[in-house]
Formats: C-alpha cells, sequence, structure tokens
DNA sequence: GCCATAATCCAACGACTGTCGGATAATGGC
DNA sequence: GCCATTATCCGACAGTCGTTGGATTATGGC
C-alpha cells in the first residue's frame, strides 16, 4: 500500500502535499475496499487502518462517508473515460479511411477496453455495484455511462452510415459488449485455470463478434 | 405484500401450515430487500416489518442472517434453474431434427432464459451481488451457475459437432450472451423509454447473435 | 523566534446491529 | 379437558457504526 511506503503521519502543519498525498492514500485504500466488499460492508475505521490514518482524519479529508463513495468512484471512472476518449479519437479519425480500417479501429477500441478493465478490475466492480443502486443510477448514468456510450455508438452509427456495417440497434450491441467485457473480468477473476488463455479467447470472441457486424452489411 | 392478506399472527401452536406460510412470507420479504439494497444494507428488523412479524420470528424460522440470505438465494435460483431445464431439454431434441430445427429451439431456450429475468428482475440483483462476493463466488458456480452454463455449452458443443455451427469457445459465446442478458434487465428497470420496445429490440439482437453463430457454419 | 494554520489523533456520543433467553398463548394429540 | 408443543413477541445484551468536539503538534509565513 502507498501507506507504508510513506513515513508515519504527524500532526502539525503540513509539509508541502502532504493533504493531497494522504487524501490520495485514503482514497486508494477506500477504492479497494469498497470494490471488494461494498459501500455498506466496509468500515470507515477499516478504511483508515488500510490507509495508515485515523478514522477523523478519513473524515477530515473526504467529508461524510457517501462523499468519500462518491470520490472514489469519480476517480475510478475519470481514468476510464480518459482512456477511453483517446482510444476512441483515434477509431472515429479512422472511419474516412474505409470499411477495413474502420473495423480495425474498432478491433483497437474494444481492446483499450479489455485491457483496462483486465488490468483494473475494481472498476468493473464499482460499476456493478453502482448498477444496483437503482436511486443513484440515473445520476450515474447521466454522468458516466451516458458518454462513454454515446462515444462508442456514435462511432457505430457513423459506420452503418457509411455503409461499413449494419447494426439497427447500436446501443443495443454496445451494451451487450460492455457486459460481456465485465462478466469476463468477473470469470477472470475467479478463474482457476490459465488466464492467458481465457483473455485469449475472450478477445478473439468479442473481434468475431465485430467481425459479425460487418459481416452483416455484406460488403 | 403476502402479509397484508394473511390474518395477523398471534403466539400459540401453529394452525396447519402456519409455519410454511410464515416462512415463506419471510423469504418473499427478504429476498426483494437484498436484491433491492444487498445483504449489509438490510436489517433483519426490516426484513421483519416487511413480513409483519417480530424480528425474533425471522431468526426462529430461517436461522442467522446469513443463513436466510442463502435461503433467498437458493429459492430464487431453485426456480430458475427449473425453467431454464426445460426449456433446455427440449433444446436438446430438437438437435437430431436438422440445424433449422436445432437453431429455432436454441431461440426459444434463449427467449425463455430472458422472460424469465426480466419478469424476476430480483434474480438478476441476486446473480450480480453474489458475483462481487470472491469468497463465495466458488461454491455459488458450482452449485448454481456451473450446471447451467453446462447445459447449454453442452447444447452449443452438440450442435458444433453436428456441423450446424462453429464455435471455438462455446462457454465464453455462453458467458457472453448471459450478461447480456443481466444487462438488457438492469438497463430495462432504469429505462425511462419504452419498455415494450426494449425488449423487442434487445430480443431481435439476440437472434442475430444466435444466427451469426450459425452463419460462421457457411450452412 | 513567534504565531496562526491545519493535519492528525483521542475519546466519546447516540443510534443501530445481529442474536438470544424467556414469557405468552393458541393449537393438535391424547 | 388436559398437556406438551411451538410459533410468536418482548426485552435486553454486547458490539459496531458514522460522526463530532477538542486537544496536540509540527510546519510555513512573518
Amino acid at each position: 500500500m502507498v501507506a507504508m511506503t510513506m513515513p508515519r503521519r504527524r500532526p502539525g502543519r503540513p509539509r508541502r502535499d502532504q493533504s493531497r498525498d494522504t487524501r490520495e492514500a485514503v482514497l486508494a485504500a477506500a477504492t479497494a475496499l469498497f470494490a471488494q466488499r461494498g459501500f455498506d460492508a466496509v468500515g470507515l475505521r477499516e478504511v483508515a487502518a488500510a490507509a495508515g490514518v485515523d478514522v477523523a482524519t478519513v473524515s477530515h479529508h473526504t467529508g461524510t462517508k457517501a462523499q468519500l463513495y462518491d470520490a472514489c468512484f469519480a476517480r475510478v471512472f475519470a481514468a476510464e473515460r480518459q482512456a477511453l476518449e483517446a482510444a476512441a479519437e483515434h477509431a472515429r479519425a479512422a472511419l474516412d479511411a474505409g470499411p477495413a480500417a474502420a473495423l480495425r479501429a474498432l478491433h483497437d477500441l474494444v481492446d483499450v477496453f479489455v485491457d483496462f478493465l483486465e488490468d483494473r478490475p475494481e472498476t468493473t466492480a464499482l460499476w456493478l455495484r453502482r448498477w444496483l443502486e437503482p436511486h443513484r443510477h440515473a445520476e450515474l448514468d447521466q454522468r458516466y455511462a451516458a458518454p462513454l456510450y454515446r462515444l462508442v455508438t456514435d462511432l457505430l452509427t457513423a459506420a452503418a452510415a457509411s455503409g461499413a456495417l449494419v447494426e439497427p440497434t447500436p446501443h443495443v450491441s454496445v451494451r451487450s459488449l460492455v457486459w460481456a467485457v465485465h462478466g469476463h473480468v468477473v470469470a477472470l477473476a475467479a478463474s482457476d485455470g490459465s488466464p492467458a488463455r481465457e483473455r485469449r479467447e475472450f478477445r478473439a470472441f468479442v473481434h468475431r463478434f465485430l467481425d459479425g457486424l460487418y459481416a452483416a452489411a455484406g460488403s
């Protein structure tokens, strides 16, 4: 953990950036715990212990428990959004270079997505937990999910408009693809087999899925 | 709720089947609450109130809170398994009647699955919550998920052996399909659009997906 | 070198949690 | 009609929860 490598904190006016470091350590510890066991099962004292600080320090930096949870969420999904938007921009640029290039760009985009979630499984855990909170679902959807979905959906729609593929309901395909990836990550975490093989197989499956969308266009 | 239609319970030796009725009411109330808000966020007193009984009565019938949770889980998935096994038997029988009949049977099987989850969204919620519990994941997988997955995977494998379709990794396809359905159910619950249209669109998507597996066989 | 600042910890609060012993009372078996 | 049975509720216990007020102390600005 980050807290282990840092010198034990002591009271007093902060060194430069001490506040930011502590906040980051708390957020990292809280994110891991919330992803693993959920909002209600994690106590603030536990978060504090994992971050190497006192409970009151957690509250001091992140306010209420719900605010801490939201901060963890925002932190993780900002990273995801950043990774995806760069890749999507790339794909959008390739759209004008013909169906073959567009298909290759889509493969790359999906690979970036799969890589990201494989590397940070806590992202999947947080997504699933948020999806299970109906009252926060709407706000979550608008702030995080919708922009990402629109990104890819627009991509597919544009590809369809250029005649590169046929997909009557792009948002359904995208959503199904996203959930399939989450399922893959969950299965990967619980797997006792060869992770490398499972990753390869899933990637191949996703690519076949994308190719299928293109094959339907009969180009 | 069931509790509302039943006469207020009073102490005393039970009428015939009173015990079973109370247990059922408790399980129903607990299942709904656990699905909505999760294990830790639901208190036993809340379950008791929803079932119209006292806390001690809940413990008396279902033991520990964890045992109550497991009982809810087992109850829901027994129903799912029953529904799916009947449909799968049907599909397996149709496998010898040629590719067209087999494909139609697969469509039917998936429709049964989608119908079931659309009708009982709490099933999806409980699945997702269980998947997020890594320590119980293995046991869960072996007791409930594995048999169902093997059912459908065997079906696809047999179809592949008969040359009806080509699918190198049936378990990946099946898992992805299952997660896509769960994603559909979640989106449906949070949707503010037309549920009927979303259901139609998703069903069409799933059928296209299955047809794609067959189309790859180049029959 | 002094002082205001602010990060940190300690201690405690009230509320809520799961669980259990014991009292109550209605019913089935005799 | 009596008795053993048992579903039900009341009350209480020990523990944990999130949160807060106040004391402590090291640092940056002067």
